[in-house]
DNA sequence: GCCGTTTTCGGCCCGACTGTTTTCAGTCG
């Protein structure tokens, strides 16, 4: 993201945390949050926009446009700092606590003086919490509990760990009597936590969940709680003619489900996780699928990936939705590591794995010898890998496509000759190093690299691996730019580890006409797998399927790279 | 604080569960 854009996104985050907790109207906290996400969401930098351009962003009015006009010329805005002097910055770390809230934070920092985690863990511990009214022993506990809970969670869980806290809840669970939906269902790069809808009694779930719990948070005949494998697992009860509704409600995402009740209400209904009701005569309609309710509504049904209240919402209603890429389009994958470099399949496997999953053809793109830890591809070597593909190729269903993912050195020179790469079908070119450079720099690196002939398509854009490294300062708005005026292909590459390029910047470059290529990065058969990942992404950013190289036939493809 | 073919003022999604409560506030999704 922007620079100035994360800054400024995260001071109207930090008002509305301030506003919390001093307690002001809910609506106005929501609408710096909401600003705060607007902004996050843009695909141009702040800077580059005048007043009334800022003020034309939906949720920004005339006042958070005022401030957000001085955090450009002043670094932050006077209502914020008069605020801050008042409330300790240390108490907005107690938000993240499970169980403590705003209020709860108010009253123990007027009442004790609490103001950070240590005061109230040591607090806890002393037992002078259940002094105040209204808290007792167990509301001490839970703030133990949750503190604990607190320190040990990790960030968000990749899609991999997401599946396996959904294979130890769904054992207990007969095949065809859930979904899982939240944010797992919409195909969201990372999970906090996961959602199922089960249309079975909570008499029979609740003791089987009870087995495998490793907590019970929360049980109830309507929704229970439940600690697994470390991670929080929420599951509604439903009933089968109502299934349409939970499902919808518990998907969202949240900001979807508001302003979907929001239309619904406007039109004299009230929508819910049971059904919708017509305010006018009362009745109550249920659902026992999705589509049934959008159809209700005289909507277009919306796939899970793209609610987010986009604007996907109104193109709804015009039955214009984009019709989204769907896996039985794919017809290959355009990133694979065969045993030549640190993959473990040999070509001949790998032929045969792409031949099971269906493929047409696959991209070998080893690395490049320039690249030490993983026994990269020196010329001649690469020479010698395309003479037995040609090889193979002769008798198999699935070809595999010459390829390299060539290291883009830190000047944004290959590392590999033009000779060689002039050769291959298909050319990645990715960053391995150098992740450090400043963000001029290592933009006008990864342009160099862009508008070099031989490449076809740029590897992991933004070099992120989820949960543990950041991605490199760069400006993908340029990269983007860039990426369309040289009809470079940008990878969605689809490993749960990488997800890169994410949603937003997919959209952006899909809105640009930039041509994007999925591919697995896989190094066994398991992980040619991970294309439904990538698929989920490219759903998430609105992609068809003429969105991609790999939905074309060879013979495109070689025309795309030629 | 935002927003508007029901409104420039008065709305703003709707419901589940817990604790410490005698009827509800706080938190969460």
């Amino acid at each position: 993201m922007d620079e100035t854009n994360r800054r400024v996104a995260e001071l109207l985050h930090f008002m509305g945390q301030l506003l919390e907790i001093r307690g002001e109207d809910t609506f106005k906290v929501r609408a710096y949050h909401r600003a705060a996400e607007q902004i996050t969401r843009l695909n141009r930098s702040l800077r580059s926009m005048n007043g009334e351009e800022i003020r034309q962003i939906e949720g920004i009015g005339e006042r958070i446009a005022q401030k957000i006009q001085e955090i450009l010329d002043k670094g932050t805005f006077q209502e914020l700092e008069t605020i801050r002097a008042g409330i300790p910055a240390t108490l907005i770390e107690l938000l993240n606590l499970e169980g403590v809230g705003p209020k709860t934070i108010a009253r123990l920092w007027r009442a004790m003086g609490i103001q950070s985690l240590e005061d109230l863990e040591r607090a806890a511990r002393g037992h002078r919490i259940r002094a105040i009214k209204g808290f007792g022993e167990r509301k001490e506990q839970e703030i133990l509990h949750a503190i604990d809970l607190y320190r040990r969670q990790g960030s968000r869980m990749t899609r991999l760990q997401a599946d396996q806290v959904v294979q130890c809840v769904t054992a207990v669970l007969p095949l065809g009597t859930y979904d899982v939906a939240g944010s797992y269902r919409r195909g969201k790069s990372t999970i906090g936590d996961i959602d199922i809808v089960v249309a079975l009694s909570p008499s029979s779930v609740n003791p089987r969940l009870r087995e495998i719990a490793q907590e019970v948070i929360d049980e109830g005949d309507r929704r229970t709680s439940i600690r697994c494998e470390g991670q929080r697992v929420d599951m509604r009860f439903t009933k089968e003619n109502e299934y349409g509704s939970m499902l919808l409600y518990l998907t969202g995402s949240k900001e979807f489900n508001i302003r979907l009740r929001e239309i619904a209400l406007s039109r004299g209904l009230k929508l819910n996780e049971y059904g919708i009701e017509d305010r006018r005569d009362g009745k109550l309609h249920t659902f026992p699928r999705e589509e049934e309710i959008f159809t209700f509504l005289g909507m277009e049904y919306i796939p899970p990936e793209i609610r987010e209240d986009q604007g996907e919402i109104s193109l709804a209603f015009q039955h214009s939705l984009p019709q989204l890429v769907s896996q039985t389009e794919i017809k290959g994958d355009l990133h694979t590591h065969s045993s030549w470099s640190d993959g473990h399949l040999t070509l001949e496997e790998l032929a045969n794995a792409g031949a099971a999953a269906g493929y047409l053809y696959l991209l070998c793109s080893d690395h490049s010898a320039s690249l030490g830890i993983a026994h990269g591809l020196t010329e001649e070597k690469l020479r010698d890998q395309m003479g037995e593909i040609e090889w193979i190729n002769r008798n198999s269903p699935c070809q595999i496509l010459t390829g390299t993912e060539v290291d883009i050195l830190t000047d944004g020179t290959l590392g590999l000759s033009g000779s060689v790469l002039k050769d291959l079908d298909l050319v990645v070119a990715s960053i391995h190093s150098g992740f450090k450079q400043e963000r001029d720099a290592i933009t006008r690196r990864m342009i160099t690299a862009i508008t070099n002939d031989h490449v076809d398509i740029i590897g992991h854009p933004t070099g992120r691996l989820l949960g543990e490294r950041e991605s490199y300062d760069i400006d993908m708005i340029r990269v983007i730019d860039a990426a369309a005026d040289a009809r470079t292909a940008l990878e969605i590459n689809a490993s749960p580890h990488r997800l890169d390029l994410d949603d937003l910047h997919v959209r952006e470059a899909r809105n640009k006409g930039v041509k994007l290529a999925i591919g697995t990065d896989a190094h066994d058969e398991k992980e040619l797998s991970y294309i439904k990942y990538g698929i989920m992404i490219a759903r998430r950013g609105w992609c068809e399927a003429r969105d991609f190289l790999n939905t074309m036939d060879e013979d495109a493809l070689r025309k795309f790279a030629s």
